[in-house]
DNA sequence: CCTATTTATGAGCATATCCACATATACTTG
DNA sequence: CAAGTATATGTGGATATGCTCATAAATAGG
């Protein structure tokens, strides 16, 4: 594995993209209000106060980036988890922003740890 | 911990600004050039083959973000990685991409492993 | 002090992203 | 098939982001 490899423009890109994915607020309160299980579009809705129709594209983004997952059953449609590295992710962020700020920057693992 | 906590806003804004300092590509090439050690700019320049301009503003971003240090010299400033959450990061990002695609997109981590 | 070198920054353009509003699509029930 | 409910999507406007070119700021050497 040499490390000084080229880093095929295609790798940096599809990291960068995972990463993008994880950068809007709303996505975070989307994922993190599915930690708890698998939660119908509408009820997303609900728990986070956004639009339908913002709450629907940011699924599709996180859907389509094989975040989460997607089943319909009948008229509703329920997203969950798909990538379990994202418990993980979330909290290496958040512990390294404790250790920024002392204080702060922790709600968002909740109890995410498995 | 209360799972279903607010997520203060704030908190929540923390968290994918860390995300989206991580989603470009440059950056991520700037970052695993810094794997092997601290590097002035005008070497980053060379190694990535960006307009220096570019990398320097690149260079701010990551540095503001509490992802690089920065070290004046002379005239020179070297840069290095400060939070060493990245190797990590960027394992878990690339074990999970590797998954999804069983090749391809496994070249960033170089040997990060530490 | 004058010049060269290294890094940072201002300005402007091009592109991407997010959001809201309206509307379309899919499915269920009567 | 008509109507209602749940989800997705087209469109446009506002804002953010990245890039380049030119130039400023800092520092070293003669």
């Amino acid at each position: 594995m040499d490390r000084r490899a080229p880093l095929s423009k295609d790798a940096l890109e599809l990291v960068a993209h995972r990463f993008a994915v994880l950068s809007e607020p709303m996505r975070l309160r989307l994922i993190h209000a599915l930690f708890g299980g698998e939660m119908s579009v509408n009820a997303l809705v609900g728990e986070t106060g956004g639009t339908q129709a913002n709450i629907s594209r940011h699924l599709q983004v996180l859907a389509q980036a094989n975040v989460l997952a997607r089943r319909k059953d009948g008229l509703q449609v329920f997203y969950s988890i798909a990538d379990p590295s994202i418990f993980r992710l979330c909290d290496l962020v958040c512990g390294s922003l404790e250790k920024q700020f002392s204080r702060k920057a922790g709600a968002f693992t909740g109890n995410a740890s498995r």
